[in-house]
DNA sequence: CAAATAGTGTCTTTCAGACAATATTGT
DNA sequence: ACAATATTGTCTGAAAGACACTATTTG
């Protein structure tokens, strides 16, 4: 008779990563970790995105562990954070049978000057593009990092996603440049307007301020702890389907 | 010097769930399993997820897991299954630290017979209104069960994921009855049918056979892989927001 | 041929996309 | 006033929703 039942079975062991995207220098940006080099870890020198294994004894839950993993990395408390997935299997950690639970994070670009909060030297942004074109990262990152972008790309043709990558308050032509940074292609001006001020998720930031010649209205999110979803997609005129 | 780095320290527990959908008697419902009433398990007597540890030894990833928890139950082999997303933390089992990755699976209803397959008396569907409306639940499975139903009921409204709860062929008088079945309301015939053959997913099966007074068209689908994504939601007249 | 359901057609309204016009500010 | 960009307005076409109509089969 045991207290407990038996539970001495191997178990794999449990990390959290988190993808943590930013909008630099007008381009979609990822921020990532590299690997120690001396040691016995794997993939020594590789990028990886940032996470680790879980805390038992300081993380809660799943999403508090991912929240600490880019605070410790960013500085950033309170960034747009949404469960991606989870993968898992005996081949993707040459240390045995592992699971990851993958967080995505959208933080506003001015804040990656906190960036050096922790650590420092061995994290850097990469543009997103050009990682996915020539995929060089730790584990199943380069997959997870993928799904990851083709995620934030669909959810930004009917969601209010992109508006968690800027600092408030933010002009509706800013916002719109954002749009256009991550899906790649231009949007209407009028129509992008109409769209957002009918979805009722932006409040006026009072004052106006300048980016160009005529300033513009400021606008902040009504609520930042979760985005809006659009009756129907940008599509430009000829593409049948959206795309979700 | 050790041969690998220390990887000593406490792991959670890895299990995975499937919530099983299927439409049965007009109704939507979900496959529960019930826990053992005697020993030391957690939550004994209570209806449950059908689920369980990974088995380092048996799964080769967390899908394969998935499969054979429901090819355990159900007999099923071949089903729609997607990940749905993962639940872990400290609170969730009394046993220790746990992680959760859950699945979500859609059966024809004529493929239940099969159930008694490998296990039994302790397997039932439950209708998930009613489910949902008194949860009793082991562990938080009455909340993964909610996102899995809010998740089954978005996607259908802008995609084919019914077809997966019929048997093939079927007639799109039937499908159509199944997606009122899981939207809980009506749909209008003729848009439902432009709709449907506009996406391209099925292809005629040739014959046609009798569910009422006047036979009509069979269809399967082209692919039984994956389901296909509409341009735009399904939507009365006044509701503002599709809701993705 | 009547009942019942499969399948098609038509009208209206909505709304995104395209593009043009106007407003406002710094220099 | 001019340049540059913010902001608003108009037109058009595509497609969804509502609803009526036709077709086909069984009894």
């Amino acid at each position: 008779m045991v207290s407990k039942p038996r539970m001495e079975f191997p178990r794999p062991f449990t990390t959290v990563d988190v993808v943590i995207f930013s909008v630099i220098d007008e381009q979609l940006q990822v921020l990532l970790v590299q690997r120690p080099k001396g040691g016995e870890e794997p993939f020594p020198g590789r990028w990886a995105l940032p996470g680790g294994f879980v805390n038992v004894a300081l993380d809660a839950d799943l999403e508090a562990c991912a929240r600490r993993k880019l605070r410790e990395k960013t500085g950033v408390e309170s960034p747009y954070l949404e469960q991606l997935g989870s993968w898992g299997g005996a081949a993707r950690d040459p240390r045995g049978w592992s699971a990851t639970h993958v967080y995505f994070a959208l933080i506003a670009g001015a804040q990656l000057t906190l960036t050096k909060g922790a650590n420092a030297a061995d994290v850097a942004w990469f543009e997103v593009d050009a990682l996915l074109a020539k995929p060089r990262m730790a584990f199943d990152h380069a997959e997870i990092l993928l799904a990851a972008v083709e995620r934030l790309r669909a959810k930004v043709e009917y969601t209010s996603l992109p508006a968690f990558l800027l600092p408030e308050p933010f002009t509706l032509p800013q916002l719109q440049r954002v749009y256009e940074i991550v899906l790649g292609r231009p949007v209407d001006k009028s129509g992008f307007r109409t769209r957002m001020l009918a979805a009722q998720f932006l409040e006026e930031a009072g004052a106006v301020e300048g980016d160009s010649r005529r300033p513009a209205m400021g606008y902040r999110l009504r609520d930042r702890d979760s985005a809006v979803v659009f009756p129907r997609t940008f599509s430009p005129r000829g593409s049948p389907l959206g795309g979700r």
